[in-house]
DNA sequence: AGATGAACATGATGTTCATCA
DNA sequence: TGATGAACATCATGTTCATCT
């Protein structure tokens, strides 16, 4: 059997589109304020996430048909379009985020595993 | 401030090199022993990391004047020399180990966050 | 400035090959 | 086959640019 991609740690596109279909679940949001929202979030994990990687897992959601987009007038009194999410397939949404649990699982349980392994 | 590198989580390289610090505290080995052990150690967390690895981590830890090498004959009856590894200097490896100490602290947070903020 | 997206550049890592005992 | 290493290929991700309101 051939190996393929990394066996390591998941990647973070993964990690991004988690969170993308939770947020989807919860509330409607645009791309760029997820960004900040994010941003926000991490931002005492030391984690920034790019803006790109942002729009990047938007747009692989809705390759994968998991996600449909529409645009939307923002509210407020300048009118600028802004591109909102939904749920095109939920049940694939669901089973792809069971995946990503176990994936992160996997991952606490190697890092845990470092950290006995490698002190005291 | 510009901010470089991902933020996300740890590479490889340095997790595979906390190990070999590790490994060349408690004994002595060479690169194709240390993959092997390590390949059986994280098997059950599907983790199956490469050789090239492996060596690649090891001759940074060499650049990184953190390590020495020198070539030994492979004990047993073929006279096969193997690469076998100790410190140059072992206060930056002690350094090292306490960096990665940090960084395995805040990607364990990081996946734990994400499992409290996405399931239940 | 807020927002979306594409294009480009680089870095990390996997795959293959060469060599030697 | 065990062992080391380099060369090559690819993918993930960061950086920059274009466009529009």
């Amino acid at each position: 059997m051939a190996q393929g991609k990394s066996t390591f740690m998941l990647r973070q596109r993964a990690f991004i589109k988690l969170y993308l279909i939770t947020m989807t679940e919860q509330k409607r949001l645009y791309g760029f304020k997820i960004w900040e929202t994010l941003e926000e979030e991490f931002k005492e994990f030391g984690y920034k996430p790019q803006r790109s990687e942002i729009y990047k897992s938007l747009h692989e959601l809705l390759d994968d048909g998991i996600l449909k987009s529409h645009n939307v007038e923002k509210e407020g009194t300048k009118r600028q379009e802004v591109v909102v999410y939904q749920f095109k397939n939920h049940d694939e949404a669901k089973a792809y985020k069971k995946l990503l649990k176990a994936e992160l699982d996997r991952c606490v349980g190697l890092l845990q595993k470092a950290l006995k392994d490698n002190y005291i």
